[in-house]
DNA sequence: CGATAATATGCAATCATTTGCATATCAAGC
DNA sequence: GCTTGATATGCAAATGATTGCATATTATCG
């Protein structure tokens, strides 16, 4: 049920549609959870149903209309008592760490060209990272105490980052010195 | 289908028996893949009808017998293959990140108790992998081409780790300032 | 006017994963 | 003899997630 409780994460502060959300998820929150499009507007039909969220039509010009959703003061509550659930840790899966048990002088390249995508993928996002820490969260100490925690959130996002970039520096200068 | 390498993977160097892969995606492989018995033995099964995996039954004494696999030669050329394959990175979920965002001077030991509790799941594994790392991989330029890459993604898992850590203690500092 | 791209939502089938249950062997301790 | 625990394998149902397809609106550019 933590697809569920991502999606009304999302929707503490602003009311949003389902393709909104799908976007989110692809940036800001999706560093810690991704969903597709498809999960999402299963999922919000679901909560929707529950009473968890409520939806409301939006006719727009210029665009097609939308249909927004916001939390419902019962799906508030669930949301609160997620909190104190029992967290289970999903741990990363990796195929390019896989990838590296199969390590031979032929694939050697190869392996080294997917973990420079990999770096230069992660470059762009601690981009935009940092720019919406620096921009949103100069002073943690100052913070009303839930943005405390996106703070925080956002942090071990970059830190993981930062760490992954010197990790793949040092894996690229030991597959340079394989032979082909 | 990225199972289904990650236990080929595992088959490398030892044939095994389900039992024996389970406990390994407990530990070492674990850190790049988990996988439950129930997932394991089914694919052990698929694996073997199409001819990737032979399999022979052991008699054991003071055990249950056991069905013990190993790596056909299609089946290394099928992993070999699959390196070259484009990865597709699934990056993690956290539903302690997400639960973050719900943070509340109600909520703040809650989760802070839960971070401790990661922090010291992540002690025990770092200990254990850095005993690995110190007692096999201490020269890693001189190591075999496989085994380097082995060492690379070990070492991943120990930065990651590391970094891990010092996250968890600047967490536990900003959420002990937070009134309940 | 036609093509393209962004916005917006959805179904159906399949695959992957978890959960709950079930069974059996053998050792060791009470 | 009974229970407990480690070893060993498995089924069935449900849930979670991906893949492929489908459709429609409106803006923009050529």
């Amino acid at each position: 049920m933590a697809l569920a409780h991502a999606i009304m994460t999302a929707l503490i502060e602003d009311d949003l549609s389902g393709y909104e959300l799908a976007r989110d998820f692809e940036t800001s929150l999706g560093f810690f959870w991704q969903a597709s499009h498809q999960q999402i507007y299963q999922e919000l039909r679901k909560l929707a149903e529950r009473g968890w969220l409520n939806k409301r039509k939006v006719n727009q010009r210029g665009k097609p209309n939308k249909i927004v959703y916001g939390l419902t003061q019962p799906g508030r509550e669930a949301l609160a008592r997620w909190v104190y659930s029992s967290t289970r840790s999903r741990p990363a899966k990796d195929e390019l760490l896989v990838k590296l048990y199969n390590l031979d002088a032929d694939n050697a390249a190869h392996i080294a060209g997917e973990i420079t995508a990999r770096r230069e993928e992660m470059m762009r996002r601690l981009y935009l990272y940092e720019k919406i820490r620096r921009r949103h969260y100069g002073s943690p100490q100052t913070l009303p105490t839930r943005r405390k925690g996106v703070y925080l959130a956002l942090v071990a996002g970059i830190r993981q980052g930062e760490q992954f970039l010197a990790w793949c520096d040092e894996a690229l200068e030991l597959l340079g010195s394989i032979d082909a």
